[in-house]
DNA sequence: TTGTAAGCGTTATCAC
DNA sequence: GTGATAACGCTTACAA
């Protein structure tokens, strides 16, 4: 049986009174009486129950980071900043995964019997935006999205410019010389999320090239996996005329292309060039290594961590849109 | 501001006692009384306060994970299968990385200010055993061991046969017609540690085969990373004689590994043959594929949860050690 | 500066 | 079967 307060205080004679404001740290006690409730602490081993401490003070200590699965790398290694992040802030970190079920996204953002167990939620999100709109109930819960383009503000919101960098990688093919650029992980079906943003840069960066969107060019990849990846590239290799250049929405589904693309009997980056986006580590020891948009995930995660925090603290603090930096990293798997 | 069981016992003109009743599905309640209060309920949205619940029962419904780092992809693989299992014994996961700081170890395992947090710890460790056996406060905190072995039965352990795993893999490059093994990961600092057990089957099967275990060949690793291995191996690729065969002890070692031959302008298989332990998914992709001792990681995370599960129902059970399958999966880098 | 006591929202022990 | 009521361990007015 854990050691109370109470018999921290019976032990020191004084009141609970008095340990409570030596444990939190309370200015005004004076040193003998300090000494006493400390001495008695350590005697008892005593520690505070954060449970009962929640209870009174409305705070659990704890954000909750929601991702879609957590051993998708690009998950996990935000999850590792992320934690590491909400540390330096006292936080610690309880992570869920949607497994892409977004009954279960819903379920979360609506409230379910454990959400009062943290203080706010870090969130990755699959759904659109208006679907999120009318689903969070901002009151009682602070969020923070994460890697999700916001327009109107309701919410704070941390993502790269997912335009710009699709763009930017799709820039550097037409500029290795590449012309029939396809992608990988459109997906047609969502709307107003990363999939749709990057799909525009990727136009975009076709037509101010003056290149054409190819038909069956643009195909969907509904798990950013690298076997979604894989059967992407497949398809595209048997395509005519056949790509010299991916673009892959995501790192993961990069190394399943380039996989694809040997099996197929052809090099990469000779025969098809491959860039993906996120910068993993996989990547960069992939042989060949492989050029992506590297994302400033410390970055992202110390922001959203900085922005559930003061949002923790006034829940009435306007909604901030913070823009994450990226920028290209060329290795082996575009090299002209 | 949320309702509470107060507020609804009001508004259904019932005893708070009979709404909780209800709500925790005590089978004595009247079906006119059970319909009033679900109205109420619905009515003021209310939902319990899992706090009061936890302060109450003294279960917050929490497991956490720790782990040496979550984004080393077997280690988010597990999180992912453990996260699962813990959602089917209705258990959420709180994932704690100690970065390899066996300080941090030491304050989880003796109980820092927040370890009330949850019901139970699954922790894959660092630490050596005999420090493991004096810090833990085994009455404080239902803890069950990952990966680890442990001999005298004090703590429930879930791990494979990580002598018997090493000496697959080395015999496999064996039979393979590989005589100059070498190894990375080999901690001699460490004791009664997965490292050692790896580097004791391994030395196992060399002597099995009547080669001789060669100096330099056993090189460390001490965080079992991709840039870890890939040093390891360059090392390794300057010896005179120069190995033909490395069996790295995990599956990210031999990513780096491999870079690491092909930086050195040789190639695997055929000059050198690359084995790993863990059969993580970058392995399936890499390429040459990566030939490994395949854990089954669901069935270690289902184990782990139930042990867990069963000692915090009962903290008097008796210590189990679950040995956990493995099974040597052959691919391109080990081909003859 | 320190003590007393009232909650925080549950669950559980009594009675009825 | 249901209703009061006392904990659970802490923080914090309010007193002293």
């Amino acid at each position: 049986m854990p050691a109370t307060l109470r018999d921290v205080a019976e032990l020191a004679q004084v009141s609970v009174r008095t340990v409570s404001n030596v444990v939190s740290g309370y200015a005004h006690v004076s040193e003998r009486m300090r000494q006493r409730v400390l001495a008695a602490i350590e005697e008892l081993d005593y520690r505070a129950n954060p449970v009962a401490r929640t209870l009174r003070t409305g705070r659990t200590g704890m954000l909750a980071l929601v991702v879609p699965e957590i051993d998708v790398p690009y998950f996990s290694e935000l999850a590792r900043d992320v934690i590491d992040a909400a540390a330096e802030f006292g936080y610690r970190v309880m992570i869920d995964q949607t497994g892409h079920d977004h009954e279960r996204e819903r379920r979360l953002l609506m409230g379910d019997d454990r959400t009062m167990l943290f203080d706010g939620i870090l969130f990755s999100p699959l759904v659109t935006k208006s679907e999120l709109l009318d689903m969070h109930r901002s009151e009682h819960m602070p969020l923070v999205l994460l890697g999700e383009h916001e327009f109107d503000g309701r919410f704070d919101h941390v993502a790269i410019d997912n335009v710009q960098a699709a763009r930017d990688a799709v820039s550097h093919l037409v500029a290795a010389g590449r012309t029939r650029i396809a992608a990988i992980g459109a997906q047609p079906l969502e709307e107003y999320s990363t999939p749709l943003l990057r799909t525009a840069g990727y136009e975009a960066a076709l037509e101010e090239a003056g290149l054409q969107a190819r038909p069956g060019y643009a195909t969907p990849a509904p798990h950013y996996s690298r076997t979604d990846g894989y059967e992407a590239a497949t398809a595209l290799m048997a395509l005519d005329p056949r790509p010299d250049a991916i673009f892959c929405f995501s790192d993961l589904l990069a190394v399943g292309a380039m996989r694809a693309v040997f099996d197929a009997g052809l090099s990469v980056p000779e025969d098809v060039a491959v860039v993906g986006i996120d910068d993993i580590e996989e990547g960069r020891f992939a042989r060949p290594s492989l050029s992506t948009v590297s994302l400033d995930t410390p970055f992202i995660a110390r922001e959203a961590v900085r922005r559930i925090v003061a949002r923790i603290d006034d829940p009435s603090v306007a909604a901030e849109e913070v823009v994450a930096p990226h920028r290209l990293v060329v290795r082996e798997s575009t090299a002209s």
